[in-house]
RNA sequence: GCACUUGUAGCUCAAUUGGAUAGAGCACCUGACUACGGAUCAGGAGGUUAGGGGUUCGACUCCCUUCAAGUGCACCA
């Protein structure tokens, strides 16, 4: 719609002569209850145009329409100029725009951005609030590579620390000598099984404590279980042999439980960090900062820097004993991704408790000069929480990722097998479907609300298949393929056809918006308004369905036509659930 | 206590970033082709946008204030 723009502005230079920047034309969709599709607000005009909204309005409705030959009419409601462009045009956009192969595919624009998300302990399965990170990070890595960028997924394991040797010690203590193969357990829950009994045994004991009148704080750092995890600590960072051992093999386990957990959810990555190789990085940084006078050094050796006057705090970057802290970490796995790289923009998808650690983060490296540091993003979400309230892994009380994928694919079976359309499937496309369209149900559950607002999740209302919901955007799918089938559809653009009714022209109209879409999603990092957009174009597409016969359509012409907008409906709706990481059937 | 975030229909969410009569879905009520797939479509009812004040042609959106919820304020990660 850049054309109205421009002729805009020269329509003011003309009329009023007034130079007016392109941005300053603000253009929006028409309203359904009014004619036209494209709307110019008058009220800003007023201020050197010296006449009323309306007669504004009026003259530079005259103006665009005797210069463009796509616009066809115009109308003034107040100070909004209704703008009707031509069927003409609109045809021409399915054709030449829509159809083609390329469409809202964008050309590389040489920048790079790095998406890192995922990012587990390994001591725990993963769970709910996994998910909707895990779901976000893949999403916003989708629409930011159809935007042109060059992406890099990237997940940070976090596979050291006292938690990890909590579990590690549970094991040794009640294993038994259990293994993934013996018992039957995904290595992930396997050793999270033993992250839970650690913490029981660890309650019992501060229990015990305290009845032999020790305080809760002196009982917690004196009962013996959490004393052991302590030594086990700093015996693998000695590089104690056995310790790491044990390390090793049950990180193999969790690793190889995370695999299938990525593999069902439908995410990947490219590059691998853990954090035992990077833990020590960072040291460097906190010197270089102490040379050009960003961080100053306290008596007892310490170092921080003082962000009071950007309204933060002192924050401790060192501690006094010259270990490192979270902070020395990330900003020397910060500079480690940035070497390795050299991104442009580099994304952390991190849950919204951290959004304090980010903001310092990121001001200490501007403030450092660092290469990169302007194209620094927290996309920070919300947690999701139960009705019981939050989820604690420790207590056992969350909804596992992989119970709740499977519960959904049940879910789905239940719903599909009650159509009763699919009795005449293969056993394995059966399966292949329940997977899809449980999984869409849950990814468009999580991703279509913004990420920042946090979420509440009943497991036992479970999640919808009916109305604004993946099923439904799935189903439209579906149901465009078979009428397609079924006409043995060819793409052809040279159907001439001169008029449009009103539900054909609105589903074009929202189809040349799709490129549109995509880059406000890129710009803003936010799936949720790739989902809002697929649904209202499955909505309009429905509307059309119903209003209109294709293959009994009035007259061969017309019914080609349709079928052309159809397969273009359905090739959006396809790329846009794919941007939100959702697969679409051919038939469900 | 201080900081950040959120608050929109009974419930779950939108609102083109300051624009028209605040829109959808679920739930509730009424209807729809004797089959291009009813996991659909059309309609009804449901709102003091948490409360109050301000800014202007215009405010869910910006400013001030009160209230409610969440999170963060460790020489933990």
């Amino acid at each position: 719609m850049n054309f109205i723009i421009d002729a805009a502005v020269k329509a003011i230079k003309h009329l009023y002569q007034t130079d007016v920047e392109p941005a300053a034309i603000s253009l929006q969709e028409t309203r359904k209850e009014f004619e036209g599709q494209i709307t110019i607000v008058t009220f800003p005009f007023t201020k050197f145009s010296r006449k009323g909204p309306e007669q504004t309005g009026n003259e530079i409705g005259e103006y665009l329409k005797n210069e463009l030959k796509e616009v066809g009419e115009f109308n003034v409601i107040k100070g909004f100029l209704n703008i009707s462009i031509t069927d003409e045009y609109w045809i021409g956009q399915l054709y030449n725009q829509i159809l083609p192969d390329d469409f809202a595919i964008a050309k590389p624009n040489g920048q790079k951005v790095m998406v890192e998300y995922s990012s587990p302990n390994t001591n725990k399965p993963l769970h709910l609030g996994h998910i909707r990170n895990n779901l976000l990070g893949y999403s916003v890595s989708q629409i930011l590579a159809a935007a042109g960028y060059d992406v890099v997924k990237v997940n940070l394991v976090n596979d050291r620390g006292i938690h990890i040797c909590k579990s590690m010690l549970a094991w040794q203590m009640f294993g038994n000598g259990e293994t993934p193969q013996s018992s039957g357990l995904k290595g992930d829950h396997l050793v999270g099984k033993y992250y839970v009994l650690f913490d029981k045994a660890y309650k019992a004991q501060i229990e015990e404590l305290k009845s032999e009148g020790q305080t809760e704080d002196e009982a917690k750092k004196n009962a013996p279980v959490i004393k052991e995890a302590q030594q086990m600590l700093q015996k693998w960072e000695a590089g104690d042999k056995e310790v790491i051992d044990l390390w090793k093999t049950m990180n193999e386990w969790v690793y190889a439980g995370f695999a299938e957990t990525y593999k069902q959810l439908g995410v990947n990555f490219d590059k691998y960090y853990y954090e035992s190789n990077t833990y020590l990085l960072g040291k460097d940084i906190i010197e270089e900062g102490l040379q050009n006078g960003v961080f100053f050094k306290k008596a007892d050796g310490s170092v921080w820097i003082d962000l009071t006057p950007d309204g933060l705090d002192e924050k401790l970057v060192l501690r006094s004993d010259g270990t490192s802290v979270y902070m020395t970490q990330d900003l020397g796995t910060a500079q480690l991704k940035y070497n390795d790289f050299h991104m442009d923009k580099s994304i952390y998808v991190v849950g919204n408790e951290q959004d304090y650690h980010f903001k310092v983060l990121f001001l200490i490296l501007r403030k450092l000069g660092k290469a990169g540091a302007d194209g620094l993003f927290h996309l920070s979400y919300g947690m999701v929480d139960l009705p019981s309230g939050k989820m604690k892994s420790r207590e056992g009380t969350v909804v596992d990722a992989d119970d709740l994928m499977l519960e959904m694919e049940t879910t789905a079976k239940q719903h599909t097998e009650a159509m009763g359309k699919v009795d005449v499937f293969a056993e394995d496309e059966k399966l292949q479907l329940y997977h899809t369209i449980g999984m869409g149900a849950l990814k468009y559950f999580l991703l279509k609300v913004d990420p920042k607002k946090r979420l509440l999740f009943d497991p036992n209302e479970s999640v919808d298949f009916q109305g604004h919901t993946g099923p439904f955007i799935q189903y439209t799918h579906a149901r465009i393929k078979s009428v397609l089938s079924r006409a043995d559809y060819q793409p052809n653009s040279n159907i001439e056809i001169t008029e449009l009714a009103g539900v054909e022209r609105d589903l074009i109209v929202l189809l040349t918006q799709f490129p549109e879409v995509i880059g406000a999603a890129a710009n803003e990092y936010s799936p949720a308004v790739i989902a809002n957009y697929v649904y209202e174009l499955a909505k309009t597409y429905n509307k059309f369905y119903h209003e209109k016969s294709i293959l009994q359509a009035e007259d061969e012409i017309l019914k080609q036509f349709r079928l052309q907008l159809s397969a273009s409906s359905a090739k959006v709706i396809s790329r846009g659930m794919n941007l939100l990481g959702i697969d679409v059937p051919e038939r469900m």
